[in-house]
DNA sequence: GTCTATATACGGATAGAC
DNA sequence: GTCTATCCGTATATAGAC
């Protein structure tokens, strides 16, 4: 019924977000996603004319999944402070994917971005960090942080970002929930004035 | 004279090295290397049996790199706190390219460690962290910090390594020095006692 | 040691039957 | 809408002349 209805398709952008996020966009084949879902290979072009378009389609699809998680850390507390807690926790809520493939924005982003070819999905992907950044930004002026609450909010994501990727790369899970809770005592700290 | 001896092996290696990380590994063919180099794809296999070969042969080129720059750090001073401020700014001193590739060591880690055939080369790979981290423990050590050194080691590559991959993300190399100073401090702050 | 020619496999993409 | 067969390019790797 939506926009982009098929349960076929929707299957393949489903399998390929699970490929692109543990595999690789670029190690990733079409007979890899055939595999997986059953779907002969030929038949991809039904739906999307390139690979590219099911990377985009993979992309929107990780948007929305994004912004669902931030609604929920919205509808659990009213604070901003909590809120942003809560946003903190999020890398450990999926613990060993996390552990064992990274950020499924920051590694895809890291990829895609070496590719000059693919500027456009790199625009796209850039988009997911956006909305998170724009998150936390409205956070923290929430908490009547303006004239930081950018920089702050950037702040977070890339400490984020080195911790899971540090945790990722090491198979260190144990680091992975120690830096979490450092973090949050930073957040606490900053929001305490 | 060397172990390695021979121009042109060094050459493909050099080549190599640089295709790696402004491409990736796995977009870097053999007729890239081959065209930058002038030596002709066949010629490779006197060198390496495998393209894994070369990869291997990069990484240890990486780790010799890095160490000569840690080597140049302890030579600028032989005060631990003005080490690791010197370590901290050390992507600055390649920012044009951090920028554009990101972190030499942290994007290929992040590729390699998404095949699960390259788990060697992951291993080999950690190494170079592993160098790094032991490097800035030790400073912490040299600082009466024992307890701690090893984890605050772990974080200062946490929150480089975030910070490069925003900034790479982002092409802001603005973010890139600010945040730089922020970790300063930071070192400055938690040395202080 | 250096280079050409080629083997072999797999990638994305197309054509067209059903 | 679904599936098979196939084109075409490129990838790693090999064989063998020079």
């Amino acid at each position: 019924m939506g926009t982009k209805g098929s349960a076929n398709r929707q299957r393949i952008v489903d399998a390929a977000d699970r490929l692109f996020y543990s595999r690789g966009y670029n190690q990733t084949s079409f007979s890899d996603i055939s595999d997986e879902t059953g779907i002969p290979r030929g038949n991809f072009y039904y739906y999307f004319k390139t690979k590219e378009e099911i990377l985009e389609a993979v992309v929107e699809s990780r948007v929305s999944i994004f912004r669902n998680m931030l609604e929920q850390c919205e509808q659990k507390t009213s604070e901003p402070r909590e809120r942003l807690l809560l946003f903190t926790a999020l890398p450990l809520s999926n613990e060993e994917q996390v552990i064992q493939y990274g950020c499924p924005i920051g590694t895809l982003s890291s990829e895609l971005a070496k590719d000059q070819e693919h500027e456009l999905s790199r625009a796209k992907l850039t988009v997911v960090f956006d909305v998170l950044i724009d998150w936390c930004e409205k956070q923290f002026c929430l908490l009547g942080m303006e004239s930081r609450a950018k920089k702050y909010a950037m702040d977070l994501i890339a400490r984020l970002q080195g911790i899971v990727q540090v945790a990722y790369i090491y198979n260190d899970s144990q680091f992975l929930e120690q830096s979490t809770d450092d973090v949050k005592n930073w957040i606490r700290q900053i929001t305490s004035n």
